[in-house]
Order: structure tokens, then sequence, then C-alpha cells
DNA sequence: CCTACCGATCGGTAGG
DNA sequence: CCTACCGATCGGTAGG
């Protein structure tokens, strides 16, 4: 597929140019790993992980068909490596928003507001097929790599959990807070299937939306 | 997959024993078909279109591995029909609440907490495994089965927009209603992914739940 | 609906 | 990271 080759030039292209490297021998590996990371994660979002061929992401790689075997044990660890670094980027993102100076001072309703629009651009932003893949292909994981992403989701979702109390204690949240995380996460969730970049709504619409949608009052 | 098998004995035993068949030679085609969708809904759902092969159904259904193309013309035809019927049944569920006696005397609040609660049921209820499939594995139908489908979710969709625009307009459901059907249907929809018969909660306490979130008063 | 089978594809590997 | 390849599996079919 020369189109997803395509998609992925800038990503192919971060390669650093100035620094030479230590040795001659050592090639960039790092790199290429990343390149076959976003082809993976391109084309196990697009077409789910089954359907997707190691071929597939060979030649969106640019690589040749055996060649992901040199950089990843199986198709299963090329899966879970981007559902790994996928949550890492997002836990990452939302630890930044939580820890940030000012938010503690802020409404819980503003609080919350910023948790749902970074999540929206986690699911949304261009590129970002990480978070997708995990949400949608778990499924496919053995049962030890599901157990190791059920426990970085139980962190993300535990960022979420202060607020929605506080919400829940002040009467902006009426129902219980356990069922409105999963609820409202999976209205976000679900975004992952009707959104489009290219049409009317955009990731902030969409968090103002949430926002009237889950709360009593602003 | 013995166990599959036995998960289906229910709906292969459904065979009608009373009233003979007109001709001895009609075979009951129908109930072989039936037992083939509910096999392939089940495997389908549990481990996605591409993961299942063809020979699982036909092992589930009690069935050598040539035979389901006896019934269905490919892969791709089963799993359209499991979607369709699965639509079929949801949308004639749905149709016959909102065109009950009593309904439209009902306030909008009570209105939506009925399409709220069949909803949930379609999605979680015992058995009901067609309509998981169509929301999570519509990227493998063919482009022609997709718009079929899409066109059975747009009718689905234009039961829920009468009820949410009175709630609009009676202040209880603020956000845009075109999002805001986007976000609850995504709420409810995801709960396929979480929900655990034999844990805590039961469908009357996610409909209680929803009905809180997502209405400003009742 | 079964038997017997085909052609294609797939994940993965050896050896360089 | 490439070349060349293997064994297994898969969707589907002919002929009964």
């Amino acid at each position: 597929m020369t189109t997803d080759a395509a998609l992925l030039e800038t990503a192919a292209a971060k390669r650093p140019r100035g620094r030479p490297r230590k040795t001659v021998d050592e090639r960039d590996d790092g790199n290429r790993r990343v390149a076959l990371l976003a082809a993976a994660a391109l084309l196990f979002r697009r077409k789910g992980f089954s359907a997707t061929t190691t071929r597939d992401i060979a030649a969106a790689a640019g690589m040749q068909s055996g060649s992901p075997f040199y950089h990843f044990k199986s198709k299963d660890a090329l899966l879970f490596a981007v559902m790994e670094e996928g949550m890492r980027a997002a836990l990452s993102r939302q630890r930044a928003v939580v820890q940030a100076p000012g938010h503690a001072s802020l409404s819980p309703q503003s609080r919350l507001r910023e948790l749902v629009q970074v999540h929206f651009d986690v699911l949304l932003g261009p590129g970002n097929d990480f978070v997708p893949v995990m949400l949608y292909e778990s499924r496919s994981l053995q049962a030890r790599q599901r157990k190791l992403v059920a426990q970085l989701i139980s962190e993300y979702e535990s960022l979420w959990m202060p607020v929605l109390s506080a919400l829940h204690a002040s009467g902006h949240l009426r129902a219980p807070v356990g069922l409105a995380r999963l609820l409202i996460l999976g209205a976000l969730n679900w975004s992952v299937q009707w959104f489009d970049a290219k049409k009317g709504a955009s990731v902030q619409d969409l968090t103002d939306a949430a926002m009237a949608l889950f709360l009593k009052s602003d």
C-alpha cells in the first residue's frame, strides 16, 4: 500500500541528520523501529489486527517481508508495543495536565474540561492511531499482555477519579462515580467511530458538547 | 470449539417438533441457517471477524468445514446476515416501544428512559451478540453492504431524535442534539466492552446511571 | 450437507 | 535488514 508509505514519510524523515552516530556500524535501528510502530498503528487502526499482515506493515515502512521480525519477535509483540507506546504517551500528557501549576486551584468543572479535551486530542489528533488501536484491539492480545495494558488503563482512569468525585460531591454529577466514569469515557471513546476531522465539528466543539451533556450546570 | 457448540444447543433445539413438514424432502434448512448465524455472531463478537474461521463457525454449528457455504455464499455474506438480523430485531423492538399505546403521552424523560433501557438490553442481554458484532465489525464489510447497514443505523437513530429534541427544547438536555445523540449512544455502546452480567451492576442500574448523567433533572 | 481437495496467503526463520 | 523458503491455515469449490 503505497498510500500508507506516503503517510508515514514524516515519521521516517524524523531521522536526525546533525550529529553522526558513535560508530559507523550502528544503524539507526531506533528510527526504523519507530517507522514500524507508526505503520503498524495506522494499519491496525484501519483494518484491525487480524486483517493486517506483517507484509502490509513491512511495505508501509519500506522494508521486505521478513524484516519486521528483526525488530519485533512476533506480530503480537508489535501490537503490544503499539498499545504500550500509545498509553505511555497518553498518560504522560494527562499527568502534565494534572500537575500543571494552576491546575489544582481550578474548579472541578474546568479540571474535567481539560481532561476531556486532552482525551479527545489523544484519540482524534492527526497521527494519533496508537490509543484507538489499544481501545479496539485488546481482544487480540495474549492474557499476560492484556493484563499489562489493563494496568495502564487503570492508571489513566485514576487520574479522572478525584475530579469526578469532586463533581459528584458538589452536585454537578448525579450518577454514581464509578458508572459515570465508564459512561463518560465510553462517550468519548466512541468518537473514534464517527469523528471526521474534515467535517463540521472540531475537538473544541466536542469538548463543549460533552461538558454540556454531562454536567448539571457550568 | 465444543464449548461454543454447547452454548448454541438452545438455538439448535428450537426446531419445531409438532406439525410435520409439508414434504419429506424439505430438510429444516431454516434452522441450520439460524444455528450458523448464532454461532457466527458469538464467534465474531468474541474473536472478531478476521480472527474467526469459517471452520470455527461450522464446528460450533455441528457441521463440516465446507458446509457453511451451502447456506451462505461467502464469509462476508455471513457477517452481513448477522448484522442485518441484529439490526432488524433491534429496530423492531424499539419501534414497538415508540408505538406502544401510552408512549406518546409520557414525558420526554420517560420516553428516553425506555429507549435507553431497550438499547442496553439489545446490547447486553443473554445471547444478544448480533448488534455488538454490527457495532464493532462494520469495518470488515464491503462498501455496498456497509451502506445498507448504515441505512439501518440511520433508521434506528431517527427513533431517538424526537425525544432528544423535546428534551433539548425543555432544557433537560443542553448539548446540541446531533452531538448529544452521538455522545449518548457512544456511552451506551461502549458498555459492550466492560459490562459483566455476573458482576455488580444490572441493566437497570446502567439505565438509572445514564439518565442521571445525561439529564439536567428528572 | 459431506468428502476431498486446491490455490493463495500468512507468520515466522535460517543464513548471510 | 534482505533473500529464499517452510509448514500451516484459510476461504472456497466440485461432485456427489
